[in-house]
RNA sequence: GGCGCCGUAGCCAAGCGGUAAGGCAGGGGCCUGCAAAGCCCCCAUCACCGGUUCGAAUCCGGUCGGCGCCUCCA
């Protein structure tokens, strides 16, 4: 039985899904620049999510926006002097890239908020018919006032700001000073719509309302983002979606935790952030960063270091040269003796319970190295049975499916290389060690690692 | 001022009242022609103080330290 945190009761729920299909939505990117690791932690952990769940058998549907219309994106084009749509489709372009290269599948709906003005309308409507709307200096704002369960989700006091809180720059225009905007009022130089209000564009935080009412319903049942979206945009979120249709919208908000940089927050402010691309281009893999990203429970702080995506990668190494092994194994393997099919299976088991239990991801994988452990030590005793590495197979596998991370990379070695070990191999039968060493190191230069095992030489990449 | 999180070995990290998982790094050994991989062994009493309890890293109170949200932010 699968149990999640949810935000709105602080506490661990058992997760059933209101109707058979898990309906899921998760608040996306702003395309205004390259998305940072930290943004990634989020979309790594929505997609561990959505694979987790499949594999528990639900059918999932999910759907995650594409904020191409707020302040940032605006100010981006102005700077560069450009179109809007140049830069969203720019950074929308690589925001997929990227996803795909840390092996994070697509959602099924991608709306982007410019293709949802209309949507964004209605609910505007919706709320102005159940007057939780008023009008100040031709924009349109939500009056916090009149809806009396604002604060459920963040539990911030519906007065205003206390002492000490930043202040927001044209609370003058509001009653209250946690008021915010549905609609606001064309200004010089910013794109605009026609709407019952007037010419302008909607609030940041009207879009995600609209589009999950279009593509889920009124009500649905995991909603994700970071943990800073909690306050204000889930909350206006929840006033927004429940003003409108008089029912609590999300089931189970789910938020993932910050990831930090030297402890502190990353972020595009502080201009402390690595961007994929730029971790790439130092060589890091992103297998060994997506292994990283989802080692920490997602509730946890992540402290990001380089030293870290160096020991991810040492660790998938390891499961990788574990997978390999038995595979080898099974090819040779005639009849087994001994085993241990029991203690795999309840490491298996045990796996499972670990990510039942609100996703804990790292004491899962603590279970899956036991395996690996008692796997390696059975094999080098040669104890070890068809069931036994059957099961063993059927854990790595599920490991694969649900991290999203595959263990075996299809690779061709070219002909030069296929010599050089058939080469190599000539030389140690001759005893000619000192040779055929050179030749290891040789390919040790291309980045090919030889090692020698009793069913014969086995190459990996470094 | 309000809300909240965290402090476990060199690093990452599990642990939710019964006497410290796992990964990385390091040391020693086995295996190997040598390596590599793998295996075995070694490496912490859980920030501090006090309390509850037969028993606490785990509960309560306090102290110190770090961080986040309350403004755009994953």
């Amino acid at each position: 039985m699968f149990k999640i945190f949810n935000t709105l009761s602080r506490e661990v729920e058992e997760f059933k899904p209101l109707e058979e299909k898990v309906k899921m939505y998760s608040c996306g990117p702003t395309v205004y620049d390259y998305a940072h690791i930290g943004n990634f932690r989020t979309f790594v952990t929505v997609d561990f999510l959505r694979r987790f769940l499949r594999w528990k058998n639900y059918q999932v549907i999910s759907v995650m926006n594409i904020t191409d219309i707020d302040d940032k994106t605006i100010r981006r084009a102005n700077e560069e002097g450009v179109s809007l749509s140049t830069i969203t489709k720019r950074y929308e372009d690589a925001f997929f890239e990227d996803l795909k290269c840390l092996n994070c599948e697509k959602a099924q709906f991608h709306p982007r908020a410019t293709e949802h003005i209309k949507e964004m309308i209605e609910i505007c409507k919706d709320l102005e018919k159940n007057g939780l709307t008023y009008i100040s200096q031709g924009s349109l704002y939500f009056r916090i006032n009149s809806f009396k369960n604002y604060g459920k989700l963040s539990k911030v006091d519906k007065e205003g700001i206390l002492e000490g809180a930043r202040v927001d720059s044209d609370e003058y225009e509001k009653e209250s000073a946690r008021d915010f905007v549905l609609w606001k009022a064309k200004k010089e130089g910013e794109p605009f719509w026609t709407s019952p209000w007037g010419e302008g564009r909607p609030g940041w935080h009207l879009e995600c309302s609209a589009m999950s009412r279009k593509y889920l319903g009124e009500t649905f049942d995991i909603h994700t983002g970071g943990v800073d979206l909690i306050f204000p945009h889930h909350e206006n979120e929840i006033a927004q979606s429940e003003g409108a249709s008089g029912k609590s919208p999300v089931k189970y908000w789910f938020h993932i935790e910050f990831l930090l940089v030297n402890g502190e927050k990353m972020s595009k402010s502080k201009g402390n952030f690595y961007t994929l691309r730029d971790l790439l281009k130092d060589g890091y893999d992103p297998m060994a960063i997506r292994f990283l990203l989802l080692s920490v429970p997602y509730r946890k702080k992540l402290n990001f270091t380089l030293e870290g995506i160096d020991a991810s990668k040492s660790s998938v190494k390891r499961l990788e040269s574990f997978k390999a092994r038995i595979v080898e194994e099974k090819k040779k393997l005639k009849e087994g003796v001994g085993g241990a099919e029991d203690e795999i299976a309840s490491l298996k088991r045990k796996f499972e319970e670990s990510l039942d239990d609100d996703l804990n991801t790292a004491e899962s994988l603590g279970f899956l190295f036991d395996a690996v452990r008692i796997g390696n030590s059975l094999m080098d005793r040669g104890e070890i049975d068809y069931p036994s590495l059957n099961l063993l197979e059927e854990f790595v596998s599920e490991f694969e499916n649900i991290f999203g991370i595959p263990l075996s990379r299809e690779e061709i070695l070219d002909e030069e290389i296929d010599k050089m070990i058939k080469e190599r191999e000539e030389l140690r039968k001759r005893k000619e060690f000192a040779k055929a060493d050179k030749v290891r190191d040789e390919l040790k230069e291309k980045g090919i690692v030889l090692e020698d095992t009793v069913n014969g030489v086995r190459w990996r990449r470094e």
